[in-house]
DNA sequence: CGCTAAGCGAGACGGTACGTCCGGTCTTCCA
DNA sequence: TGGAAGACCGGACGTACCGTCTCGCTTAGCG
């Protein structure tokens, strides 16, 4: 695959050498994950501060500032740490998607519980913010795609690939296209509040996207 | 159904009565919603600030806080009239979606037209600057949903209700839910730049959804 | 001889036009004096910091930016105005030199009173600051000099002209120059700890700088 | 007389032991000195920070904290060395005051190299830093006043003893107070810039403090 | 036709947060 | 164990905007 283009800086790069890694202070890192996900919580994301974060977690702001370039960019990794540590508190497997042999009804049981992750508030607010923060900041809105979206949508792939080959999917569809006929409508209804989420809703998506809309 | 509550106001609402529109410079509206859309394309967003648009426009702050609530708020109807004034100058049923007989050559041309939009460099900064700021804050995002999604989608809506009727859709599918499953693949690849958006790739949207993904 | 350099700019003068100083509030320019006052008094001129001055105020640190360009600035016109209101206080003839006809009594008057007001833990810790600014900062310095010290040094100056009319004094001395035989040295000691300042210590002084220090 | 207060100590003496000064590394120390007084010449007092003299030295921070406490000791011991050094440069007799015999000439050769050393602008940045810093903090200005000044003014008191005891100054005359007649106008119009120094003036100053006010 | 009550341009104000700089402490690793 | 290096907490810096608040000045509409 071609090398991507690594996004647009949009401040020209001062050329700031990472500091050394090595004498890295894993207690402020913390601290700070955690203060940015409870202040997000609590206060919504645009009136989360950096110096809030820094009071918050006991941290002097330049130690923000010496790690990270901006607002969005710690909670990103602090909520990557979140995940990392709830895939592993639930065990590797529960997150991937189970292939029962049944490709509907798999899918519909992923889709169920995706939908019950977007209403769990404690990921919402984060996660919120980060989607639109991507929205408008490409390169950030890559990082977020890669690191959070992908892994789960390769999933999706991998399994429609396996229907291909048992002969449940036409074999001249895309995975990655096919996917996106019930993964994205059902982002879409939760990133813009254009719909309502529920199970049901996610059902049909599965029925529609696997028969299509045209009399057979 | 229990009564929605009708989204969180940041302030709560001071009552603060509009003023008499009647005296209203449109001399300054004007001037503030040019000031602002040429901000967001010359400096994005973020660094789009109620004083810069009031120093732009020629105009007091306070002329701003007058009228609208938030810098979104002055975007969104910036962008309003910027949608009116260019259907104004292209023709009412510009925008109307043909109805051929031929329903996926008809949802192909307006898709490819729609992608052609979304790459439209004046329109790109405002509008995910809108759906950015919608994603956070539900009452914008509703408002954005309703003034510029809505419309275009019902249109979308009522050409599926037209095929329905002549058979080309089955009369179990939702409208409503069937549109979804090319217009969001296209929103989400555009708004979370999860992958290129082509003429190529909304035709394949329109096949996948209309026969489906699994075999016949 | 070559053209003296006239008094270096630290920053390069940004050029930056005062605002409009009609619209200006007399009530926190008041507020801002007397906080500075304060704190200079409570904590000392190197712990006194702009912010403390603001929060002390009730202000924000704008309006100070707005209006003095450095916290030396600001000390000096609250002292200024310090001194403008106890002159207005004590009556203006309070602090001009007597002439009685005895010239070595009226100024070892003088001086004690000078001792006294040197003495002054009210006054000695701004006027202190500001010499010590004064120093290192040489436009700052100048301003103390014409401001603070000039018209009480030209008080002296008057008397001594007004004694050498009289014929007490030696009609080629020049009283600008003989003025600080007994002026420098006071100033030096309390200035630079280099001895203790009294009452006999200026009597003293004024008897040497009037008979001279060889034998007649 | 009262006892002397021993001039307070900012921080409350820690009572930290100075470490073992034998093992202390004589280049650092060099480094320092060099680094504080290029840096005060350079940018002035105000913008030498302990960290950029460590950084220009090639010194750890610790380094210069383990040996002293303030920016102003740095700076003291560093102008004093720079003394010493320029002393055993030029001869030790080169600072004594002469005695030919003639009290106003000798006083007026001294002078004149006074005046010459105060614009020697090598000398002029650290000194005028130093004499400003010790006007603010008394403590420093003790340590100041007893190891820069004293010495000079001690020479000058000798001189004036040596010449009562030849009978051209009058026996009652404190020769401490004395000097100060003609040192201090010198040093005050200089520190606090209230007139030009140059040749002439200080001739003056030594006919004036010599002979008096008072017509004879 | 003049009075009066808006809207308006302007911008000072009390605030909050920004991102930077530096003070002083502490820790690590080297000589 | 002194020193070079530099991460850390803290806190002030000077700037940028926020949203509110006066100021005079148009500019209607009404009396």
């Amino acid at each position: 695959m071609a090398a991507q283009k690594p996004a647009h800086a949009p401040t020209p790069a001062p050329d700031r050498p990472h500091p050394d890694a090595t004498r890295r202070s894993q207690r402020s890192r913390q601290a700070i994950y955690d203060a940015a996900l409870a202040l997000v919580a609590e206060v919504g994301y645009p009136k989360t501060t950096i110096e809030g974060i820094a009071a918050r977690a006991g941290v002097g702001k330049q130690t923000i500032y010496r790690w990270w370039t901006a607002k969005a960019d710690v909670l990103l990794e602090a909520f990557l740490d979140l995940g990392e540590r709830a895939v592993q508190a639930a065990g590797e497997e529960a997150y991937a998607i189970p292939d029962t042999g049944d490709l509907a009804a798999d899918l519909k049981v992923v889709l169920r519980a995706t939908v019950d992750e977007l209403r769990d508030p404690k990921f919402e607010a984060p996660y919120r913010a980060l989607a639109a923060e991507g929205v408008v900041n490409e390169q950030l809105g890559r990082e977020f795609v890669t690191r959070l979206l992908e892994p789960s949508l390769q999933l999706h792939a991998d399994r429609l690939r396996a229907a291909q080959e048992a002969g449940h999917v036409r074999p001249d569809i895309d995975p990655r296209i096919g996917l996106e006929l019930f993964v994205s409508p059902l982002a879409q209804r939760w990133l813009q509040h254009t719909g309502p989420i529920s199970h049901a809703y996610t059902d049909t998506l599965v029925d529609y996207a696997l028969h299509g809309l045209a009399p057979r």
